[in-house]
DNA sequence: TGTACATCAGTGAACGCGCGTTCACTGATGTAC
DNA sequence: TGTACATCAGTGAACGCGCGTTCACTGATGTAC
């Protein structure tokens, strides 16, 4: 990576840990050059304004996370070959992995934005819906294989199934800061990890 | 209710809306003198600085929940004797209720406080912090009666399953937002319920 | 290898604006006698 | 019932400060010949 590169990561580093404590609008552009080593001026370099900061951190956030869950769940696949059994490791894993932050997982940007979405424009907006549709899409397919080989036990809404990994680590988040309890989320992702069991194999 | 506390009351409505929209950082006193129609000074007069606001506002949000709650579970358990059922009726007039929420629900007040909490001062993250461990009291309460009556399938940590009532309807409204689809939060909550009825059923 | 020029990654000063908050004041309503 | 005074629910102007953004400029590094 370039200097540059590093720089601009840096800020993005900054701006994201800014914004999950106090929100976008009170994060200012000074503190965030402060922390970087910057002048103001010299953000502005980087970012032709704040609203591209955003879109910016916004569009890392969701791929560092999708790469995330890219990993885990190839991971839990490469460790049993039903995908039930696939994805309640990969659940398993999840918990374990957010359990490991050393002081609890700092929260989401998804959920920080959309609580202040009327800030950004249109396109910040719809990159959010994108991601949390691109969730649903992904976990209703690891759900629709399952179905497959262990048929539903009750009938159930498959896109709201889906909705409901994402759901669940929102809300587990949301409840983890509120608290200040750091194993939170992870209680909420096993008890989702039960109702999966429960709902495939009784 | 006086002249006063109307124009109090009216604030905090239009405090609220433009919090959930986009932040407490960025809701001025301005604007909301503004839709109050009375002047910034006047704004003054009810509240001392924007801090209590904040608070005041937080404190209502949660005794309105509270109330809703009580209603709304005092009722479930009048139309059932069983807890069990009372609580999965709850659950349905839950999700019901919500689904008649023309826009979609509005939001969380703790939720966006909470994603913001370098705001605000300790008083107020306590407020939220007794808020969610009121309802993780409330809830587990009643899943230990569900328990007596029906004994648990499977073990499970009842304060997570406490929580859960709070972590489903926090991550669906997260979801809600996100995605614009009014029935996202209900659709959670009936994936709780079912949850529920496996749990203590099978 | 030396030199001229271009690009890179910023700096520093200045801008106008909107913010939260204060303060002296005011007209309408309520209360005491 | 009339009057004096107090309280209520605000107003309007002023304040200092920090914000996002612009702009002319700069020293270090890279590239062409």
């Amino acid at each position: 990576m370039s200097a540059k590169q590093e720089t601009k990561s840096l800020i993005l580093d900054i701006a994201e840990s800014a914004v999950l404590a106090k929100g976008f609008e009170a994060t200012s552009i000074e503190e965030i050059a402060a922390a970087a080593e910057i002048s103001r001026s010299g953000f502005f370099y980087h970012f032709k304004d704040k609203n591209e900061l955003a879109r910016a951190m916004i569009e890392r956030y969701i791929e560092n996370e999708d790469k995330l869950y890219n990993d885990l769940f190839d991971r839990a696949r490469q460790l049993h070959d039903d995908p039930l059994h696939a994805m309640l490791i990969g659940l398993k894993l999840l918990a374990e992995l957010l359990d490991d932050m050393p002081n609890g997982h700092p929260g989401c940007v998804i959920a920080s934005t959309t609580y202040q979405d009327r800030l950004f424009d249109a396109g910040v907006r719809e990159l959010n819906r994108q991601a949390i549709l691109g969730w649903r899409k992904r976990f209703r397919g690891m759900f629709e294989e399952i179905a497959e080989a262990h048929p539903l036990r009750v009938e159930v809404n498959m896109d709201a199934l889906g909705d409901m990994v994402s759901s669940v680590v929102e809300g587990g988040l949301v409840l983890e800061r509120a608290l200040g309890e750091p194993r939170t989320v992870s209680s909420q992702i096993m008890h989702l990890r039960t109702y999966i069991r429960l709902l495939f194999l009784g």
